[in-house]
DNA sequence: GAACATGATTCCCA
DNA sequence: TGGGAATCATGTTC
C-alpha cells in the first residue's frame, strides 16, 4: 500500500474521529451555567419554539404589578412583547451567524489539513485537537451571546416589573382630594385605616398609596411650610367655602346632621368628610373618646378661623402663616397631635389616642 | 436638558 | 408595624 493511499485511509478515519467527537460533545454533561443560560432563555420565551408563554407571562405579572387602567396595560403588554420579539429575533440570527461561522471555519481548517495531510501525516489526534480548539471558542462566544441576552431580557423585565419606573402621577382630582383632607385634617394629618380605604376608593388607588402620599407630603410640607402656605391656604378657603354652604343648607333643612357625603366623584366634600368618619364610628357603636372630638374640633376651628380671615381679609401674610404653618406642628416638628405607632395601629384605643383624624 | 415635582422604596426607630 | 427621613427614579415644566 502505498503511502499516499495509508494517509487518505487516516485522514477517513480521522473525518469518522471528528464526527465522533461532535457526537461525544454532545453527550458530554453540560455546563451548569451554560444550562441556566438555556433554561432562562427557554423560560423567557427567547429560545425553543415561539409561543407566548414565558413573555406573556411575564408581560401579565407586570401589568399585573404596575396597576392603572386596562388600556395602558395592553399597551405595556404589547410593547413588552414587541421588544422581547426583537430580542429573540437578534438572538437567533446571531445564534445562525455563530453556528454558519463555526461550521465555515471548522471546514476550512478541515481543508487545510487535508492539504498539510498531502505533505506530512497528520494524525486523528491532531484533527481532533484542532476541531475540539474551534469548538470551544464558538461555544464561549456562544455562551457570551447567550449571556448578552439573558442580560438584555432582565433590563426588559425590570423595566416592566419594577413599579418605580412606571410611577405615574395621579390625576389632578385624586391630588385634590388627597390634598383637600390633609389640609382640613392639618393639625393631625394621620388618616385611619378606614379614612386611608375611603380615600383610596375615592382617588382610584391602593391604600398603600394614600399612605405613602400622606407619608410624603407630611414630610414635605414639614420641610418647607412656607412652600406650601399658598396651597394650604387655597384648600383651607375651598373648604371654608363648602362648611359654609352646607351650613346654610343644613339651616335651611334645618338637618344639621345630615352630612353631604353624597359629594360627586369629583368633589370630596371634605367639610364632611370627617362627619362621614364619624357617622361610620357611631354607626359601629363606639364611642368617641375626648381627643377624636378634639381633633374634629381643631379642624373646624382651621376652617372657621380661615373663614374669618378671608371675611376680613389678609391684612398679612404673617397672620396666614400664623393660622396655618406652624398649626399642627410644634416646636420639636412634630405634629401637634401626631399619633403613636401604638395608637395608629390600634384605632378604638381609649383616651389618650389621637387616632380620631377619621373620627372627625 | 436642567431644574423641579412627585410617587415609590428603603432603612431606621419607637 | 407605622411613621420619619433619605433616596431613587420618573414625570413635568420651562
Amino acid at each position: 500500500m502505498c503511502v499516499a493511499s495509508r494517509y487518505v485511509g487516516e485522514e477517513k478515519r480521522a473525518l469518522a474521529g471528528v464526527l465522533s467527537i461532535r457526537g461525544a460533545q454532545d453527550e458530554e454533561p453540560p455546563d451548569p451555567q451554560l444550562m441556566r443560560l438555556d433554561n432562562m432563555l427557554l423560560a423567557e420565551g427567547v429560545s425553543g419554539p415561539e409561543k407566548g408563554g414565558g413573555a406573556s407571562a411575564v408581560a401579565a405579572a407586570a401589568a399585573a404589578a404596575v396597576g392603572g387602567t386596562g388600556n395602558d396595560n395592553s399597551v405595556e403588554h404589547s410593547d413588552y412583547r414587541a421588544k422581547l420579539t426583537q430580542i429573540r429575533q437578534i438572538y437567533h440570527t446571531e445564534l445562525e451567524k455563530y453556528e454558519q461561522a463555526c461550521n465555515e471555519f471548522t471546514t476550512h481548517v478541515m481543508n487545510l489539513l487535508r492539504e498539510q495531510s498531502r505533505t506530512r501525516p497528520i494524525s486523528p489526534k491532531e484533527i481532533e485537537r484542532m476541531v475540539n480548539i474551534i469548538h470551544r471558542k464558538f461555544s464561549s462566544i456562544q455562551m457570551q451571546l447567550k449571556q448578552s441576552t439573558c442580560e438584555a431580557v432582565m433590563i426588559l423585565r425590570s423595566r416592566f416589573l419594577d413599579a418605580r419606573r412606571k410611577r405615574r402621577n395621579f390625576n389632578k382630582q385624586a391630588t385634590e382630594i388627597l390634598n383637600e383632607y390633609f389640609y382640613s385634617h392639618l393639625s393631625n394629618p394621620y388618616p385611619s385605616e378606614e379614612a386611608k380605604e375611603e380615600l383610596a376608593k375615592k382617588c382610584s388607588i391602593t391604600v398603600s398609596q394614600v399612605s405613602n402620599w400622606f407619608g410624603n407630603k407630611r414630610i414635605r410640607y414639614k420641610k418647607n411650610i412656607g412652600k406650601f402656605q399658598e396651597e394650604a391656604n387655597m384648600y383651607a378657603a375651598r373648604t371654608a367655602v363648602n362648611a359654609a354652604s352646607a351650613s346654610a343648607q343644613g339651616s335651611q333643612a334645618n338637618s344639621p346632621s345630615t352630612p353631604n357625603s353624597a359629594g360627586s366623584a369629583a368633589s370630596f366634600n371634605m367639610s364632611h368628610s370627617g362627619d362621614l368618619f364619624m357617622s361610620v364610628q357611631s354607626l359601629n357603636g363606639d364611642s368617641y373618646p375626648a381627643p377624636q372630638v378634639g381633633a374634629n374640633i381643631q379642624s373646624q376651628v382651621d376652617t372657621l378661623r380661615h373663614v374669618i380671615s378671608q371675611a376680613g381679609g389678609y391684612t398679612d401674610a404673617l397672620a396666614a402663616t400664623q393660622l396655618y404653618s406652624p398649626q399642627g406642628i410644634n416646636a420639636n416638628g412634630v405634629w401637634q397631635d401626631a399619633p403613636t405607632p401604638s395608637s395608629v395601629t390600634s384605632p378604638t384605643e381609649g383616651p389618650g389616642s389621637v387616632q380620631s383624624d377619621t373620627s372627625n
